[in-house]
DNA sequence: ATGACGCAACGGCCTTTGGGAACA
DNA sequence: CTGTTCCCTTTGGCCGTTGCGTCA
């Protein structure tokens, strides 16, 4: 006899037989855990089983030669703990445990947290609870939907909240704000530049920079616009007001600007909170509320960030203008950082993770500055002498501060949550390109056309680039393609697309409208643009060629467009500027194509269910790549094919069910060996005589090795049938030649009647009772009787429903004869015994009561209420007297209703009356 | 840190056309 | 004896996906 096994289908198998396997698992040094999963769950049950006497008594008898680890060896410490937490002394035998449930593992543990092993007494310091939530836990189904339903609730607070900054950024009177306090010169620098460029656009946010400071707590309880208006007051706001000021400001000055904002939702997947980690689940698994995108606006949050923890306001100075100091100096404020770290609570992978964060914004920033080749920031030197300046500027301002805001830095590098890149803006440059671009530029962490880095520098801040959602006119597109190259790693972290396209649609149309023209623009910032005498926004339309480099990308190898499609494309694109496109559909073709052309994956785990690639090894059984052509490059050795050429293998049947028989002399593109218990079913004595290689394999074909069905069509008004007289009718290409499905009920009646020849038509089976039943709808009969039948049974049902009717009619009007027949019943009845007849014998009677012996006699059932006799005792088989008959109340017919304190007494007539017993 | 690999568990798809006892 | 009705029981095996642990 051995312990009762779970059911491997069982849910947590070791939830409570062994909440001490987990953490057995945490325990065990890694050598001992690395012995492979195979002997996992054997250990556990072994384990589980037996006290280290018992161990060697078994052995024996069964797991010996099931340790490939060697498990009978060497009873390690982690093995005692396991026995002892078993609660496994030297006397608890193995007869103890026979006929216990594995359920009743969990309240054997709880006794046993002190076991005496050989004399040694061990304690344990955890509790039971705990070892149980380290568990590692799988997600049920439910759990699942649930947060699916999360994700997609917190996707959309977060659009919303998109659209509300996107409004914020078209006050008029931010927005004329933003202009006034603009330098002349760089007004003047701009109004030189009639079209957009990337120079342009570098030279403002380089004021714009210098302008405002990023601070990390979040603005007290109020409105985005009241925030976006402080911020703009006091020169300093969250990243999310930077960017949208940023916005705000370029929105001013008649550019078509978009507020980009990445949108942190929580996980699409249930998150695991009976994590083994703690610590780490409070900085991974944010709840919808710690998302660094606010949903509301929290109240004032002192600014107690990573690195501001960490750093000295001097330091937090310095390492938030790094980005324009030289590497070194950056490395050594790093350094400084990190020795300050290691004496204070910063575990090392943080520092390590701030340091990175702070060396990618600083490469980046240099890039740009190279780029853009500022006047006076070619070397470090200079570029201390104009932050000193800075500083000195902005000294006396920031010594009015508050103490939380003195944290404020002047940039965003050294904080890793205002350094994660998730609000931006986004300008249309219709000087960049032949088409024009959106242009990416991060005011806050100085990203100028940096949408390539976007997604390299969110990955160093933990963050992947789900959602990043563009919005203006109170619209939202979705261009998370633009800002994330490798899409295949937050596909599946995405939500459906069907529904988030569906969502997405009415609001895409309000952003196409708004970047179109100027219709966000309010008639203010119009004026103001007359007072400015700025050049009128010359993006209404843009007039386009689309460029052949489109269908020249690696998207036409990959796509699995034809030849023709994409000539289709090139016709509603074409190349000379006879049709006019959008901003837009430009943008969506610019999107499209990079969908098309993502670079191969280095990884082979990524091309499992990578869209656009595949590799054979990641196939499934009746998948297979048909034509090996074209090979777009190897990873790991393994050649990549399109997806487009991955081809599905079907069996005969299958095809046939699409209407599709494999043509003559092709051979199987692959046979599957069936597996032998599918193979014995029924007949399973006729199998074992089989030696089987043509019943016991599957012949796998593609779809080239078909054509279309060709049935034996209908002659004579017969329709051909199956060997069981029917037709199966998976789809309408499954039907004869010459025949017609009519999926009526009770059709087949009809057909039988004119002796016309028919089929039942077979559509699918069910499973009932434990095996397939098959379903049948309607018939299939010629077609030249199609029209013959149909008019019979309109008819039969006209008259089916006549009769129906009829009857029903018939049915109500013994229905209603039947109810005024109780009516007048009951009328006469009322007549003949009056008020004291029926309704008073029926009418409940209170008395009080007292346990006595003897009779009581009750004349008048109405006069017994318990206020008009109080005193009225009443014993336990009292006679009452109605009419003919004399109520007997027996002790042993009554019940009594401890609630409302009633007494029911019954009479064998069926008589009753209730008494309130005090 | 990342990817490869193996294992385990879960979920979903596929399966595919009754038969015996009681009763009229 | 024959035809009809009712009731039984609620699959379960396989495969793909996913998550986790371990190792390189």
């Amino acid at each position: 006899m051995r312990p009762r096994r779970r059911s491997p289908k069982r849910r947590n198998p070791e939830s409570h037989a062994r909440p001490q396997a987990s953490q057995q698992a945490a325990e065990r040094p890694p050598r001992m855990a690395g012995q492979r999963g195979s002997s996992r769950k054997k250990r556990t049950d072994d384990s589980l089983n037996q006290c280290p006497e018992s161990t060697s008594q078994r052995e024996p008898e069964e797991k010996r030669n099931d340790e490939p680890g060697g498990e009978s060896g060497h009873a390690d410490s982690g093995r005692e703990v396991e026995v002892n937490e078993r609660g496994c002394s030297p006397s608890f035998s193995r007869e103890d445990m026979d006929g216990s449930d594995w359920e009743d593992g969990s309240a054997q543990v709880m006794e046993s947290r002190e076991s005496c092993v050989n004399g040694v007494t061990i304690e344990f310091s955890h509790s039971p609870d705990l070892i149980r939530r380290k568990l590692p836990c799988r997600a049920s189904a439910e759990e699942k939907v649930s947060a699916e339903l999360q994700h997609r609730v917190h996707l959309l607070c977060l659009l919303a909240r998109g659209r509300l900054i996107d409004r914020a950024c078209d006050d008029s009177l931010i927005q004329a704000s933003l202009l006034s306090l603009l330098p002349r010169n760089l007004m003047e620098d701009i109004l030189d530049i009639k079209k957009v460029t990337k120079m342009t656009l570098s030279r403002l946010v380089y004021w714009f920079r210098s302008f405002f400071r990023v601070r990390e707590s979040m603005s007290a309880e109020k409105s985005f616009d009241s925030a976006l208006a402080h911020a703009l007051e006091t020169q300093e706001g969250t990243s999310e007001e930077i960017a949208a000021l940023s916005v705000a400001l370029f929105r001013a000055l008649k550019f078509t600007a978009r507020f980009v904002s990445v949108l942190d939702v929580i996980s699409l997947k249930p998150e695991r909170t009976e994590s083994d980690a703690p610590e780490k689940v409070q900085k991974v698994n944010k709840g919808m509320f710690d998302s660094p995108t606010p949903m509301i606006a929290k109240p004032n949050q002192v600014s107690t960030s990573s690195v501001g923890s960490v750093l000295s306001k001097e330091e937090r100075v310095d390492s938030g203008i790094c980005d324009d100091l030289s590497h070194q100096t950056c490395m050594e404020i790093a350094k400084t950082s990190d020795a300050k770290t290691s004496a204070g609570s910063k575990s090392k992978a943080e520092v390590e993770f701030e340091m990175q964060l702070e060396m990618a914004l600083l490469a980046t920033a240099f890039e740009v500055h190279e780029n853009n080749a500022e006047p006076g920031v070619g070397d470090a030197s200079m570029l201390l002498k104009r932050l000193k300046r800075l500083r000195g500027e902005e000294g006396p301002a920031s010594s009015q501060e508050s103490p939380a805001s003195s944290q404020v830095i002047s940039t965003a590098v050294g904080a890793s949550k205002v350094g994660c890149p998730l609000y931006w803006a986004e300008v249309y440059c219709s000087r960049e390109k032949s088409t024009g671009k959106w242009m990416h530029i991060d005011a806050v962490n100085n990203f100028i056309d940096g949408e390539h880095k976007v997604e390299a520098v969110a990955s160093a801040c933990k963050k992947s680039l789900r959602y990043v959602v563009a919005f203006a006119g109170n619209g939202a597109k979705d261009v998370t393609r633009r800002y994330c190259l490798r899409w295949h790693r937050i596909a599946s972290q995405r939500v459906d697309s069907v529904w988030w396209n569906a969502v997405l649609a009415p609001l895409r149309e309000l952003e196409s409208g708004a970047t179109e023209g100027d219709i966000y623009l309010p008639e203010e910032a119009a004026e103001s643009r007359a007072i400015l005498d700025l050049p009128p926004n010359p993006h209404r339309k843009v007039e386009l060629r689309a460029t052949r480099g489109y269908t020249h990308s690696p998207a036409k190898a990959v796509s699995g467009l034809s030849e023709h499609d994409w000539e289709r494309m090139d016709q509603e694109c074409p190349r000379e500027s006879s049709v006019v496109l959008t901003r837009s559909s430009l943008e969506d073709k610019e999107l499209e194509t990079r969908a098309l052309s993502e670079p191969l994956p280095t990884n082979q785990q990524a091309y499992r269910n990578h869209q656009l690639y595949a590799i054979e090894r990641w196939l499934t059984k009746y998948q297979i790549i048909y034509p090996k052509e074209p090979l777009l490059g190897f990873c790991s050795g393994f050649p990549v094919y399109p997806r487009a050429s991955v081809q599905a293998l079907k069996t005969k049947e299958k095809w046939l069910r699409e209407g599709l028989q494999i043509k003559d002399d092709e051979l199987p593109t692959k046979v599957l060996k069936r597996s032998r218990k599918v193979g014995r079913g029924k007949n399973q004595e006729s199998d074992e005589f089989l030696e089987d290689d043509s019943e016991g394999n599957i012949n796998l074909y593609g779809k080239w090795q078909t054509e279309p069905l060709q049935l034996p069509a209908a002659v004579n008004g017969i329709v051909p049938k199956n060997e069981r007289g029917q037709v199966d009718v998976w789809s309408d290409k499954c039907l004869p030649p010459g025949t017609v499905h009519l999926r009526l009920p009770r059709i087949f009646a009809v057909a039988k009647r004119l002796e016309i020849d028919y089929a039942p038509a077979m559509v699918g089976f069910e499973f009932r009772n434990g095996r397939a039943v098959p379903i049948f709808e309607g018939i299939v009969v010629c077609s030249e009787f199609k029209d013959v039948i149909l008019e019979a049974y309109a008819e039969g049902e006209e008259r089916r429903r006549a009769e129906e009717r009829k009857r029903n009619e018939a049915e109500a009007a013994s229905r209603w004869y039947q109810l005024l027949s109780s009516v007048i019943t009951r009328q006469r009845l009322n007549n003949r015994y009056g008020e004291d007849g029926l309704t008073s014998m029926q009418s409940s009677v209170s008395a009080k009561t007292k346990e006595e012996s003897g009779t009581q006699v009750f004349r008048n059932m109405t006069e017994t209420s318990g206020s008009e006799q109080p005193n009225t005792s009443v014993n336990a088989s009292p006679v009452v007297q109605t009419g003919d008959h004399e109520h007997v109340f027996l002790k042993e017919d009554q019940s009594f209703d401890e609630e409302s304190s009633l007494r029911t007494k019954r009479c064998r007539c069926g008589f009753s009356v209730q008494v309130e017993e005090l």
